[in-house]
RNA sequence: CGGGGUGUAGCACAGUCCGGUUAGUGUACCUGGUUUGGGACCAGGGGGUCGGAGGUUCGAAUCCUCUCACCCCGACCA
């Protein structure tokens, strides 16, 4: 049998690019950075928008939906917004082609030159505030709570499959509120649901804190984040929520009247996550078989294989596979029977496995015989054999147990892979293998020198941190408590 | 934008240094048969602007010039 991805531990980023791709989730695009998602890649996001969507709608917020094109203008009227964006734009000048006139095909119109160019939204504060304004006059309109799902472009110089591709899917809250503290508790609640859904859905345990200055949101007062390990140690920002203050108030204008009767600005917060997390699920849990999703997450649960000689076989099984199919969907499991007599079974054993199906149900002759099915799951490939009438249940289990199950390998992993250091040698030598934990004197210029010699970066200051005095482990200047250093994607 | 690498069938690649029949292998695809509890086997078959343009030559996948695209490493990255 010929391998279908390479092995994770030889070449770990052509393993996740070949296991991307051969599993069926997505491919490079024609465009460059871009990527097409496949229906089964596809149908694994929607599963996430599904969850989240729900989680949204539960914390208070609505759904909207804001334009693609942002006028130049709008990116300028926060400073440190453009600043942070300039350099990755894709900018619209012109709205009409033409025949080239040597009959070189099209060429873009000279004459159809737009009086102000257009941004393609990186994302949409900035549309979402200048709609804000007019939308929020009393303190009766607020808080104002909008998610809108979309495609972002961003034009990064180095594009990774679901990583950092220069269009990506997304979605975005954008809220405005009364009081700071109002708007500071939101930050929070968003930082937290992102949380939950890493962990109880992705099963993907995450370090919750706070960004340095230096890694903050443009525009943004303060930028909370969730971080995850990778199976290559590396660390990967799932998802954040800024505390935006009035800036983006400010620079729209956004004031509200008050119970008093003052005109004041609005607070606001923004927070998302991106396809990017399809990236995480994938490098969190696969292995060199495949990927391994979280039955939560995964599109199909459970994948029913025949095994058979003669069509009367497979008529019997297919009777067998009736009553079990019935049984699961009772219980709101997805099932796929997949009947087809093009493929054979060893076939589909390893083509459901590359795609991560949690559990399979084989289905023979020697089955029927016994009154039995055979069990695999998909996070350890353990086989088992069940009596016909337990099967149901015994799936219902399997999958509950599979989820944490893969969420306790993977805080396991993290564990084995986590370290304290204090003293700058140490550091160096353990931020190689892992998390690091240490002293940080809380300026830019140290983290700049860090992050210049090792590559290290700090990943944020943990909200769980406990109180520790302690020397910074370049400068020696006294500090409060530990931060997550790491190299990060 | 720098450094390195690769473009040959749907996919993965050999052939290029040292030019020479009709461009090859694996896999995938199609047909027939035997198979079916871990990516089956046998036989037959289809599929190629050798990334593109120009040049050298009797003759170019192979040599020269230009060009385009992609990948990896860096710079950049809410």
């Amino acid at each position: 049998m010929a391998k279908a991805i390479p092995s994770r531990s030889e070449d770990y980023s052509l393993w996740y690019n070949e296991l991307v791709k051969k599993a069926g989730l997505a491919e490079n695009s024609p465009v460059r950075g871009c990527m097409v998602i496949k229906p089964y890649g596809f149908a694994i996001w929607e599963k996430m928008q599904q969850a989240l969507d729900q989680m949204f709608k539960d914390t208070g917020h609505e759904n909207a939906y804001f334009p693609l094109f942002i006028p130049k203008s709008f990116l300028s009227k926060e400073a440190d917004h453009v600043e942070g964006f300039a350099k990755e734009c894709a900018v619209v000048t012109h709205y009409r082609l033409k025949n080239d006139e040597n009959g070189k095909g099209v060429v873009v119109d000279p004459d159809a030159k737009l009086e102000e160019e257009l941004i393609v939204r990186p994302t949409s504060e900035t549309v979402i505030w200048d709609s804000y304004k007019n939308w929020i006059q009393s303190y009766r309109d607020l808080p104002l709570k909008i998610n809108q799902w979309a495609n972002v472009v961003r034009w990064e110089l180095r594009t990774r499959l679901f990583l950092r591709t220069a269009e990506f899917l997304w979605q975005e809250g954008h809220t405005a509120h009364a009081t700071k503290q109002e708007a500071v508790e939101e930050t929070e609640t968003m930082l937290n649901v992102y949380a939950n859904f890493a962990e109880n859905f992705m099963a993907l345990p995450v370090v919750k804190g706070v960004k340095t200055a230096s890694e903050r949101f443009a525009g943004a007062v303060d930028t909370y984040c969730i971080e995850a390990m990778m199976q290559d140690k590396k660390a990967l920002q799932a998802g954040t929520s800024h505390f935006l203050g009035q800036n983006f108030a400010k620079a729209f204008d956004v004031k509200y009247a008050s119970k008093e009767g003052k005109d004041e600005f609005v607070w606001g917060t923004s927070w998302g996550v991106s396809t990017r997390l399809m990236g995480a699920l994938i490098m969190a849990h696969s292995d060199d078989e495949g990927l391994v999703l979280p039955p939560k997450l995964a599109p199909i649960q459970v994948v029913i294989v025949p095994i058979y000689k003669t069509e009367e076989e497979l008529n019997k099984i297919t009777e067998v596979v009736n009553g079990i199919s019935f049984e699961l969907k009772e219980k709101g499991i997805s099932v796929k029977f997949d009947n087809r007599d093009t493929h054979k079974p060893g076939w589909k054993f390893a083509e459901y496995e590359l795609k991560g199906v949690p559990a399979r149900i084989a289905i023979g002759p020697r089955d029927l015989e016994n009154g039995t099915v055979e069990i695999a799951r998909r996070d350890t490939k353990e086989k088992s054999t069940h009596k016909l009438e337990e099967t149901a249940a015994y799936i219902s289990e399997l999958l509950e147990e599979m989820q944490t199950s893969i969420y306790a390998k993977a805080e396991s992993f993290r564990k084995e892979n986590t370290y304290e250091a204090d003293s700058y040698d140490e550091f160096k030598e353990l931020v190689e293998k892992g998390f690091v934990y240490a002293h940080w004197d809380g300026t830019d210029e140290t983290e700049d020198k860090i992050k210049a010699e090792t590559k290290a970066t700090i990943r944020c200051i943990p909200f769980d941190r406990k109180k520790e005095e302690g020397k910074c482990i370049y400068t020696g200047k006294p500090s409060s408590g530990r931060v997550l250093f790491a190299k990060a994607y």
